[in-house]
DNA sequence: ATGCGCATCCAACCGTAGGTGGAGCTTGTG
DNA sequence: CACAAGCTCCACCTACGGTTGGATGCGCAT
């Protein structure tokens, strides 16, 4: 089954280079080329294409947003986003948008064809100074979800009332859901916030929050 | 400059394989063979490698909590997971500990080589299935940063109010921060309250952190 | 220009949340 | 066994937080 792939840059020359490589592969057929990224977007809903090679810098509009276009149309497309430029809040802004890999331009012929072949089955692939980036902050968000010391000291009944403050709920709620007192549950809370060093139940959400103990990390 | 690599895992068969093929490039060499974690620690903090190539699963002390260790001990030093579980959480634990890469070990002798000099020379390598995890994680987390009509309905004013509530400030604190009176900030708090359909300053704090506008993401 | 909408501002009221001090009960550990 | 520690509950008080209702001033359209 060949994979069908739609070329996007503003640069002919490096269109042509693109398309010209990825015709040499007997596994891979190019269906479109766009100058920009509207363009981008009216050949991907015409043409379906497996894969919608995008650069990021393109006139009227950048390969991000088309990105999010195409595949919030066809999100079978994969997108695989390529730039000039490493340093940026692209990748970010590209990942958010649903993009399945990233590649810079000094990427060689054979990185480039199995970056294709990678996110056409489904997989991702980024280069590897983007991925640097990527697991560096992923590592930083992380980091202090191994839960500190000052966790440890809460007893399991305080934890308890902990996450269900930073759910939203009262302390009448919170009453209802242990199946005890109200005053029980601010005789907890008022032991949690002495322990954790917190005022209200405003401040223990965020700790909740900032400690990964409350909306999934 | 050769690469100086330590090899972790406890398969005899593996660990000489491994050896063997990085053996053969005149830019590798193999400093140490540990057949557990403990042992690669050991040799880590004896031999001082560019590159750590530890396998996940091992007696005594798991790749994870080694690489853990080795990284603590010498922060110049690369970790490179091995694996032949994919659907881990290993994943994510193993890059918290601080893991430059990530392989399975259906990869190939040209990709493993390739690892180890991506994570070498201070860049990331992760398999395409793991870096199609890794970027699913992530734009899962930035998407609801792109910010929901219900915040575009807000006053700047009321926005500015909800962030510092998620900050943890009191009224009579927002109001000196704003220099406005205390009565002001409530009546700003009870409209946001009524436009975002939440009851207290704690839900308040979730509804910020939920949409990006309070803990940097 | 006059009226309408909207953001900002304010005061007074009342309920919930938070603070204090204390007591009975179970469980596990020296 | 005695003691510590955690969970439970009560009474009471203060005050912060949330509600209601209304005032001012700006921009905009009719």
């Amino acid at each position: 089954m060949t994979i069908r792939v739609l070329v996007a840059d503003d640069q002919a020359i490096v269109r042509a280079g693109f398309a010209g490589l990825l015709s040499t592969q007997d596994d891979i057929e190019v269906v479109g080329q766009a100058v920009d990224g509207a363009e981008a977007v009216d050949l991907a809903a015409r043409h379906r294409p497996d894969v919608a090679l995008l650069d990021i810098r393109m006139p009227r509009m950048d390969g991000i947003e088309a990105a999010r276009r195409i595949l919030a149309d066809a999100p079978r497309t994969r997108a695989l986003m390529i730039t000039t430029f490493d340093v940026d809040d692209y990748v970010y802004a590209a990942l958010a948008a649903g993009a399945s890999g990233f590649l810079l331009k000094d990427a060689t012929a054979p990185e480039l064809l199995e970056a294709v072949r990678v996110v056409a089955r489904g997989d991702a692939l980024l280069a590897p100074s983007v991925t640097k980036r990527l697991v560096a902050e992923f590592a930083r968000q992380r980091r202090r979800l191994v839960v500190p010391r000052q966790v440890e000291e809460l007893t399991a009944r305080e934890r308890e009332v902990l996450t269900l403050i930073a759910a939203g709920l009262s302390n009448g709620e919170i009453a209802g859901e242990l199946v005890v007192s109200e005053s029980t549950v601010k005789s907890h809370i008022n032991r949690l916030f002495a322990k954790l060093g917190l005022r209200d139940r405003a401040q223990a959400v965020i700790f909740a929050y900032e400690h990964g103990l409350a909306g999934n990390g």
